[in-house]
DNA sequence: GATGCTATCATTAGCAG
DNA sequence: GCTGCTAATGATAGCAT
C-alpha cells in the first residue's frame, strides 16, 4: 500500500513478513475499533502472536469467551430488526443528550490530567420502562468489563481504603467499602431504583445492547501446518 | 477518511450509521483476508450484527467456526488463571454487595433521582501501570451500556444536579457530583491505587484503548467439535 | 436502500538510523 | 529487531443516481 503495489500473495522474506504483520495487526485492530465504536457494536478481540507463547486478547480473556458465547447462544433473529429500531432511538436520543453533557461538563470541569479521560452518563429517572433484561445485562456487563481490571487489584483490598495518593478527581468517602464496591452499588441502585415497573417489555436484548457485532479477523487455512504452535504466524 | 474527517464516535443517523457499517465490515473483511495472505496465517472473520439477519462469515462459516473452536479449547495459561481467580473473588464481593443494596433499596425506593449521572474521570499518573486501556475499555463499556436504557432521560437535566435520593449506601459527600459520578471516579480511585506494583502479570494487554474490537485473529484445528455446530450462528 | 463516483483522509511498504 | 519517516496505495464519507 505504499512505495510499491504488493502483489496479494504469501510475503517470501521472513523479516519483512513480521513486519507487515505487526502492521497490519494493529490495523486491523484499529479498524475493528472503529466499527464497533462508530455503529455501536460489541466486540473482543484476541490476537495470538507468533512470537508470544500467550495470545493477548481484549478486553480480557473472559470477556471475549463472553461475546464469543453469545454469538454462539444467538438465537435465531426475528426480533433482531425490532431490537435495532429500539436501541437506535434510544442511542440516538443519549447521543444527543451526551452532547448536552459534554458541553456542561467541559465548563465545570478543570482538569489536570493529562492522558486520559472519559465519560459516561446515565440516565436519572426514566428507568422504568426499561426491560429487566436490559437492566442486569448492564450490571453484568459493567461487572465483566471490571474483572479485566479487578486483576489489579491486591487480593484483599482494605476494608474502607483511603483514597489517600488517588487522583484529585475523587474523595471517598464512605466507610467499610471499598471505593469499587461503593462504586457499584451507587450504580446499582440507581437502577434499582428506577426499575419497579416493566409496562411494555417483551423485548430486547438478551445479551446485545445495540448490535453485536463479533469479527474475527483469524488466521486461516492450512490449518495443519505444523509449523502453527512453533511458529504460529510466520512459518 | 473521506470528503470530511469523520468523529470516532457513534453515529447517530440510522442510515449514514447503516451504509458506514457495510462499507466497513467490508473493508475489514478484505483486510483480514490480506492478512491472512500476506503473512501466511489463518484466519476467517466473522461478523454478526442487527444490521444483518445473516452473519459475515469469511472464508467460511467453517473456518469460523473452526478458529474460535481453536480459541476456546485452547488451555489458560497460568496468568490468565491466576486473573480468573481475582476476578472470581472480585464478583463474590461484588455480588454480595449487591445483596445488600437491594436490601437497602426496597426500602428507600421512592427516590426520585432526576439528576443526570456524568462522570469524566482521567488516568492520572500511575496509570501507565495498570493498563490506560483497560480503563478506557472500562468506561467506554459503561458508557456504551448506559446508553440503550438513558432514552428515558429527560432530555433537559441539570448541569449540576444534587444526588437528592442518592443511594443510601453511599453517601456522596462531594458536591457537584452525582452519585454515579462519585461512584465511578471511586472507582478509578480504586484502581489507581491498587495498581502500583504488578510486576508479574503483564498480561491483558489490550490491543487497544477503548476500542470494541472484534477481530481474532486466532489459531487453527478443532474444527470437528461439534458444539459450534450446532450453533445457530451459520445457518 | 443499493450502487457508483471521487475527493479526502488513512494505512502502510520500503528505507534509514 | 525497533522506531520514525514519507511516498504511494488503499479505504471511504458524502453525494448523485
Amino acid at each position: 500500500m505504499a512505495r510499491k503495489k504488493v502483489q496479494l500473495q504469501w510475503i517470501m522474506n521472513d523479516t519483512t513478513r513480521r513486519t507487515t504483520y505487526k502492521k497490519r495487526v494493529k490495523g486491523l485492530m484499529k479498524k475493528a475499533k472503529e466499527l464497533s465504536i462508530l455503529c455501536g457494536v460489541e466486540a473482543c478481540a484476541i490476537v495470538y502472536s507468533p512470537y508470544d507463547p500467550q495470545p493477548e486478547v481484549w478486553p480480557s480473556p473472559m470477556e471475549a469467551v463472553r461475546v464469543i458465547g453469545e454469538f454462539e447462544c444467538r438465537p435465531e433473529n426475528d426480533q433482531t430488526k425490532k431490537r435495532l429500531n429500539q436501541e437506535n432511538y434510544i442511542r440516538q436520543r443519549v447521543a444527543k443528550a451526551e452532547e448536552q453533557v459534554v458541553k456542561q461538563q467541559k465548563k465545570n470541569r478543570r482538569m489536570e490530567m493529562d492522558n486520559l479521560m472519559y465519560q459516561s452518563l446515565a440516565g436519572g429517572r426514566g428507568l422504568q420502562d426499561l426491560n429487566i433484561k436490559e437492566l442486569s445485562d448492564l450490571m453484568r456487563s459493567i461487572d465483566d468489563r471490571l474483572k479485566p481490571i479487578s486483576h489489579k487489584m491486591e487480593y484483599s483490598h482494605h476494608p474502607a481504603p483511603q483514597p489517600g495518593g488517588a487522583p484529585a478527581l475523587t474523595a471517598v468517602p464512605v466507610a467499610q467499602k471499598t471505593p469499587l464496591e461503593v462504586a457499584l452499588e451507587s450504580l446499582e441502585n440507581q437502577i434499582l431504583m428506577d426499575t419497579a415497573p416493566q409496562p411494555q417489555d417483551g423485548v430486547v436484548t438478551v445479551a446485545h445492547t445495540a448490535g453485536q457485532d463479533m469479527m474475527f479477523p483469524v488466521p486461516h487455512d492450512n490449518y495443519e501446518d505444523p509449523s502453527f504452535w512453533g511458529a504460529p504466524f510466520f512459518p
